[in-house]
DNA sequence: GGTTTCTGAATGAATAGTCATTCATTATGG
DNA sequence: CCATAATGAATGACTATTCATTCAGAAACC
């Protein structure tokens, strides 16, 4: 295989795939079309990929990096655990708008089951999921989130209240709210529960 | 195509292509394997069902029905929305666990399908999720809850808390916490957030 | 500088295998 | 017997992958 990183030809087969895959969906999709998108021979890309499922994964992986390292740089300039999930929820919800059809794909394509999900063990997702639970297991070491709250399953609901909101996005092509709203909702939600409380001091901004 | 409901060679067919799909991922099974399972010939699945899209969707159907009545039964029996989120809470993680291969189906394969999802309209999920959003409707009006909370933006934000829960199980095929616990905390999670109050009457039970 | 040889990326037509779907035929049961 | 259900081998489309060939540029040589 000729080598990946930076090459030209590469980075325009992902792109490709990208635009194809999130088209029709990686089971619809020909490498004939990646390829055509590409503007490359069909065998051009078994130069620099095993095979279409290696596309696939590829693509993902690159992707994940990037976002990793942005919510990383993002997440590490604040210190106030409850303003990192608030900011995670912000920089979550910018990404997927900023690059629709690579949410897509991750959304829709990667997660089906059997190759992806249960062959595939997708360890830059865990660390993904793992940002949010260190902020929550720090909050609760200065006292700030509750004690009988368990990070392993916070994290979780956290990062699927955000991930089915992208969902609805990405899969309807309309957005009815703003992100600023949504990821203050959502972390609001998350941060303070939707109970009523007769102390007006405990009603959000 | 022979009378389907209550046929008891369409329900079998059914059940098979549940198990198979959910082995082996939509596209990965093969009509002859649901056949085998079925113990049925081949011909015959075509007798039932349109073509392989049709199962899929039709077993959908079928089940989300049940599900659907199965939930809007529990939640009617009371009163308190609050009471309500926790048993839609309790009664969905219920579901799903009773019917892995069936929640693998509907998570994996149906959600998450670009074909299944931009071209099928789905509105039994969309009813589900519509339950839920009833609730904190009904919730705001008797005062209980916020009122600057956005019901489709909440109701979005519950379900995927407990849906990513859900895959979470469904893909690892472990549970480490037990549904009780996992149930209450998401709906405690939702209800009073997860930041600590200084005033202990606060504090979940 | 000009000629030859070499290299390996790129090509795209051909291959090879897979499977959904059909349908001529057979069984069933009323 | 007729109608309906069931069968499963055969069909036909589809497409991932291969590979013999081309070709542009780099090195070697004179």
């Amino acid at each position: 295989m000729a080598k990946r990183k930076n090459n030209e030809k590469y980075q325009r087969i992902i792109a490709a795939a990208t635009r194809v895959f999130a088209r029709n969906g990686f089971y619809q999709s020909k490498i004939s079309e990646i390829a055509k998108e590409a503007q490359v021979a069909d065998g051009t890309i078994y130069i620099y990929f095993e095979n279409k499922d290696d596309i696939l994964i590829s693509l993902f992986e690159e992707q994940m990096q990037v976002v990793l390292d942005n919510m990383n740089a993002r997440i590490v300039a604040l210190t106030d655990p409850a303003q990192k999930l608030e900011e995670f929820a912000w920089t979550h919800l910018s990404l997927i708008q900023k690059n629709k059809d690579m949410a897509e794909i991750i959304q829709v394509e990667l997660r089906q089951s059997g190759k992806f999900m249960k062959e595939y063990k997708n360890e830059k997702f865990g660390q993904y999921l793992n940002i949010i639970e260190d902020i929550i297991v720090d909050g609760q070491r200065s006292g700030l989130f509750r004690q009988d709250v368990v990070p392993n399953v916070a994290k979780r609901a956290f990062f699927g209240a955000l991930d089915e909101v992208s969902r609805c996005w990405v899969l309807s092509s309309r957005r009815q709210y703003d992100i600023k709203t949504v990821a203050g909702q959502i972390s609001d939600y998350f941060l303070h529960g939707i109970t009523a409380r007769s102390d007006p001091t405990d009603a959000p901004a």
